[in-house]
DNA sequence: CGGCTATGAGTAG
DNA sequence: TACTCCTAGCCGG
């Protein structure tokens, strides 16, 4: 269940464990039999473009690439998907055990050397497995696991509006489509050919931050606001990215209303549990918070259903009139966001 | 055990 | 707008 932030954390990843070299490709579950095709090819790249993944393989030396180029293994996690990473028997000191994606045991919890090589059995559900030298990665679920050649892969690229955590990004593209649609903001910012890497969390908190209406009309809005969103995006999601965690909450609201126990189910993130983390109570001003009182005000947080997912806002807040456009200028994401 | 839920997206109508 | 697909954790009976 990943945002733009985590699909950049796997590239990573995989760059780290995997790139340069030479890779088995499997799938036990059988429902990706051209993971044979490339088995033994070299992963030369791993990139991310919103929640897009491409591993990029070429032959292996001995083969002619005249007849064989390179080849990009296409992943989408969709909403259930999810990578788990192993290290291998004596490959000590490799660091990298994460499951990144849908809730998961992390791998590396269970202690007894034993159970690990269990674990290399791969589960009846994992749809490809790639193994290097010195790790293994795991992918189940995923909403789209395919073999693709630049064409393939050039053809979702077109459909992908801006990321935010590219730096070849244009932010005029993203300001020029949202201003020139009727369509509401909150469906906007979920279409990801608007914006590429927002998912349900970072729509939602980002249309508080913005104090804005979900139902707004996006060509209703100014050109400097969007231009703000767009900053305003960029920073959080460049926070997401380094720690694995979506956190929009400025410091100084994190504590408001905060005596209020907050029951509602986890929102389980991807970090590496580090000390220091805000707690997920803290992270958010409206996701989940349905029926608990806004941060600011104390408006009892509403949720309503908005083409088929769930949106988050403050009635109060981010009433249309009420808007106010200095929210992210009194409390920059930059200010608290380091790097 | 069954039912519900979830940070997603394509397709049909 | 409604249906479809994909997986696993959790909760109630």
């Amino acid at each position: 269940m990943p945002e733009g932030h985590t699909v950049h954390r796997l590239a990573a990843a995989f760059t780290e464990s995997f790139a340069g070299q030479a890779v088995r490709t499997s799938s036990p579950q059988g429902r990706f039999p051209e993971a044979a095709a490339v088995d033994g090819w070299v992963m030369t790249c791993a990139e991310a473009v919103g929640k897009h993944l491409f591993l990029a393989l070429a032959p292996a030396a001995d083969v002619d690439p005249g007849e064989a180029p390179t080849r990009f293994v296409h992943v989408h996690l969709g909403l259930y998907g999810s990578w788990t990473f192993q290290a291998l028997p004596g490959a000590e000191g490799v660091v990298l055990p994460h499951a990144i994606g849908a809730p998961r045991v992390r791998v590396g919890e269970t202690e007894d050397p034993s159970s690990r090589a269990v674990d290399l059995i791969p589960r009846p559900t994992v749809r490809l497995r790639v193994q290097g030298r010195s790790a293994l990665a795991d992918l189940t679920g995923p909403t789209a696991c395919e073999l693709l050649d630049h064409a393939g892969r050039q053809r979702i690229l077109d459909r992908l509006g801006p990321d935010p955590l590219r730096g070849d990004a244009d932010p005029e593209r993203f300001v020029h489509r949202v201003l020139r649609s009727r369509t509401m903001i909150g469906t906007q910012l979920m279409n990801q050919e608007v914006v590429a890497g927002i998912g349900n969390i970072y729509r939602a908190e980002l249309l508080f931050r913005a104090m804005l209406d979900p139902t707004v009309p996006g060509r209703d809005l100014s050109a400097p606001l969007v231009h703000e969103m767009w900053e305003d995006l960029s920073a959080l999601m460049a926070y997401g990215a380094r720690t694995g965690r979506i956190v929009t909450t400025d410091p100084a609201h994190r504590h408001l209303h905060a005596r209020i126990i907050e029951r509602s189910r986890g929102t389980r993130q991807n970090s590496d549990g580090d000390a220091g983390v805000v707690p997920r109570e803290e992270s958010f001003y409206v996701y989940h918070r349905q029926t608990l009182p806004c941060r600011l005000c104390g408006t009892e947080v509403r949720s309503a259903d908005m083409a088929g997912r769930t949106v988050f806002w403050c009635p109060r807040c981010q009433r249309v009139r009420s808007r106010r456009a200095s929210f992210t200028r009194e409390h920059p994401a930059a200010a608290w966001i380091g790097s």
